[in-house]
DNA sequence: CGTGGACCTGACTG
DNA sequence: ACAGTCAGGTCCA
């Protein structure tokens, strides 16, 4: 049953717990009464931050801190990523957001249905897919699914995850389940690779492609230097940074990219952030989002 | 290598 | 209301 809470003191460590889980980087927690509830593998759990303390329950100390990557050095991250008043901006607005460690199997499939649709839409058939395929699990008297595994979602018919409002994802999804389910593509041996040689094996999933791979690495295997460029990212580049890398944002000038754009757009990034380019990013994402949201 | 369609579907917009 | 547009891109010819 629901324990007690149990307290974090955050000590000075930079954190910031809202901005964090609504910043983007993951679809499927939701807050009631005052707590954020999350399903992690197989394991529910609950959160929230008063000032500088962070209250938890049904999870241990090293989880949360693990979860929310509360060993990211932040304020080396700042310094060494802030070379611009426009980025150093975005960190001081959002300060104490951290990239969350992800389960990769979640993730994938999460960036896979994210293709080409708005967040709202992402969200819904997520946890539809997680309703009508994950483990029912019970917390707090509220009900959650976790993530459908490998293996079921291989079994099911490609139609029942069309139904979950997938819509053409859906067979790739399926294709991915199988691939992964099967032991042809482990998912595991990524962590080891480099960031360039994990990209490349992700990018042969079909359904995987060069954004997609790239948030898979920052969000779920910690490749800090993954620089996810989506429409949005795309706007600031082209907005603001034109005078830093204006040979990658030439490139932006059209419609969609080529994947030899796309590279040229991440070294460039790299070039400029340097090893934590991917903070940058989340950092630049969630600025333009919500300078945007609050312009209309 | 680079380019241009097509693509499921729901949310948002006017 | 309701048609048009747009979405955390990717695949394929």
């Amino acid at each position: 049953m629901a324990c007690l809470a149990l307290k974090l003191k955050l000590d000075g460590v930079p954190f910031n717990l809202d901005v964090t889980l609504c910043c983007g980087q993951v679809f499927r927690w939701r807050q009631l009464g005052g707590w954020w509830y999350g399903v992690v593998g197989e394991h529910v759990f609950k959160v929230r931050q008063v000032g500088n303390e962070v209250f938890y329950a049904n999870v241990d100390e090293s989880m949360v801190k693990r979860y929310f990557s509360l060993d990211h050095d932040l304020e080396r991250i700042r310094l060494r990523t802030c070379r611009d008043a426009y980025v150093r901006q975005a960190f001081e607005r959002f300060w104490g957001l951290r990239l969350i460690r992800q389960d990769p199997w979640e993730c994938l499939i999460s960036y896979v249905s994210a293709a080409w649709r708005n967040i709202p839409a992402i969200n819904r058939s997520l946890q539809a897919l997680a309703q009508a395929h994950g483990e029912k699990l019970s917390y707090d008297g509220q009900v959650f699914y976790a993530f459908p595994t490998p293996e079921r979602l291989a079994c099911v018919t490609e139609k029942s995850l069309r139904n979950c409002g997938l819509g053409y994802r859906a067979r790739y999804i399926h294709e991915i389940a199988q691939q992964v389910s099967s032991g042809a593509f482990t998912l595991k041996r990524l962590r080891g690779m480099p960031y360039a040689q994990a990209w490349d094996e992700l990018t042969v999933l079909r359904g995987v492609g060069p954004k997609v791979a790239d948030c898979v690495l920052l969000f779920a295997f910690e490749k800090l230097e993954a620089f996810p460029v989506d429409v949005w990212v795309a706007r600031v580049l082209k907005a603001h940074y034109a005078r830093y890398m204006p040979e990658a944002v030439a490139k932006l000038a059209g419609g969609a990219l080529s994947p030899s754009a796309y590279a040229k757009i991440g070294a460039s990034a790299r070039a400029y952030f340097g090893e934590y380019a991917g903070y940058a990013q989340q950092y630049l994402y969630h600025n333009e989002r919500t300078c945007m949201q609050t312009r209309k």
